[in-house]
DNA sequence: TACATTTTTAAACATTTGTTTTATATATTT
DNA sequence: AAATATATAAAACAAATGTTTAAAAATGTA
């Protein structure tokens, strides 16, 4: 019972994740996981008892990865700007080396949003992003002191994310519009992402 | 032979729009289709030939919504800060309007490239949005006169669609993070055209 | 009205897919 | 070494799914 880390489970979790955040849920079939693993197809359900299992692993794990990174940016202690800058910074070296995690993660909860929020406790994502996050509280003493314009901070965490958000959920498109190769999107991005932080700043500072 | 625009045929596209765009091309079936529809199955296959094709429709008119909204914009002789403004608005309205269409766009690119490449002309989009659109050339001339601050055009595209972008495309997950109703969101996304509008004026004209 | 064409339906078909079963090999324990 | 538990494999199962068939109903035409 309760079989840990054995290698054929591990190389059948390292497929999971990379077909599912290739293909998502739907187009992910265990034959194709068993496939790119080198196992037996009965081995994914040996270990895994359901490809919905399985697939609670590999997502609650990507979930993870995000909120980590962004919850030791948030302990940190940081001035506001210090702090704006080290999170598009975290966000972009996290989309960097995992380009397809945003468009996996933002696409399966609009596919399955029950799924999502059965999986996730909504709680621990607010204590993060939400009004009582410590970002958010830094913003709103930052326009009372008159530090910052005044603005509301969900809009504040919105225009510091969506850049990087959208640069990698969109990678493949941009290549291909403006016949990029992957080294040209490195320097794409990088720039996109200093332009970000010089916009973002420039904005909300007087 | 070739039917069209039967009651029939009308409603299997207008729920093939509706499934396709929720649950995107694997997680959707053929029978969801017809029993949103309200029809028999077979009439799925009988007036478009197969799943396939269906979905090559519904994906065509929604990249046209796109294409034509965004080619309406780019076709108006306007100033470069009212144009800004206005493909701002474009797809703050279209989005609004149709929020699932992002989303829907991009992980279906995503999941399947090849279609998407083998289906839409690259040059199409290019001439809208890649470097030798009017769009591209109005930043250049700016950059090069001094009215606005040196840019990469594809950077300064990007800036100005990717806030739209992405507050639609996460849509669900804002408005359950932050609490929100349907008219809060709208609120909430009005707030964050504006701020945008202000961000990307300020940061590119001295 | 009678005939032909088009539209709709119910049923069937062939694959695919998630999962289970049964048997065999490998490792662990006594 | 014998017995037991664990891991792997091949095959089978049941349900779902895209598609087709064949017949019936509706519509159009002579």
């Amino acid at each position: 019972m309760t079989p840990e880390h054995t290698p054929a489970e591990k190389k059948i979790k390292q497929a999971a994740t990379k077909v599912f955040l290739s293909k998502g849920f739907d187009g992910t079939t265990t034959r194709a996981i068993a496939q790119e693993a080198g196992i037996n197809l009965a081995l994914v359900n040996y270990y895994f008892r359901s490809k919905e299992k399985l697939f609670a692993e590999v997502f609650e794990e990507m979930l993870k990865l995000f909120m980590e990174g962004m919850l030791d940016v948030v302990n940190r202690p940081l001035s506001l700007e210090e702090r704006i800058i080290a999170l598009i910074e975290h966000d972009f070296e996290l989309y960097k080396n995992n380009p397809d995690l945003v468009i996996f993660v933002i696409s399966e909860v609009h596919r399955n949003p029950e799924r999502f929020f059965r999986m996730v406790e909504v709680e621990s994502l607010q204590k993060i992003l939400g009004p009582k996050s410590s970002v958010h509280r830094q913003l709103r003493e930052a326009i009372d002191k008159g530090i910052i314009n005044p603005i509301n901070p969900a809009n504040a965490m919105f225009m510091i994310m969506s850049s990087m958000y959208t640069i990698f959920s969109t990678k493949s498109l941009i290549m291909q519009l403006d016949d990029m190769t992957e080294e040209q999107f490195e320097v794409f991005s990088k720039e996109q992402m200093n332009i970000t932080k010089k916009m973002v700043i420039t904005y909300l500072f007087k």
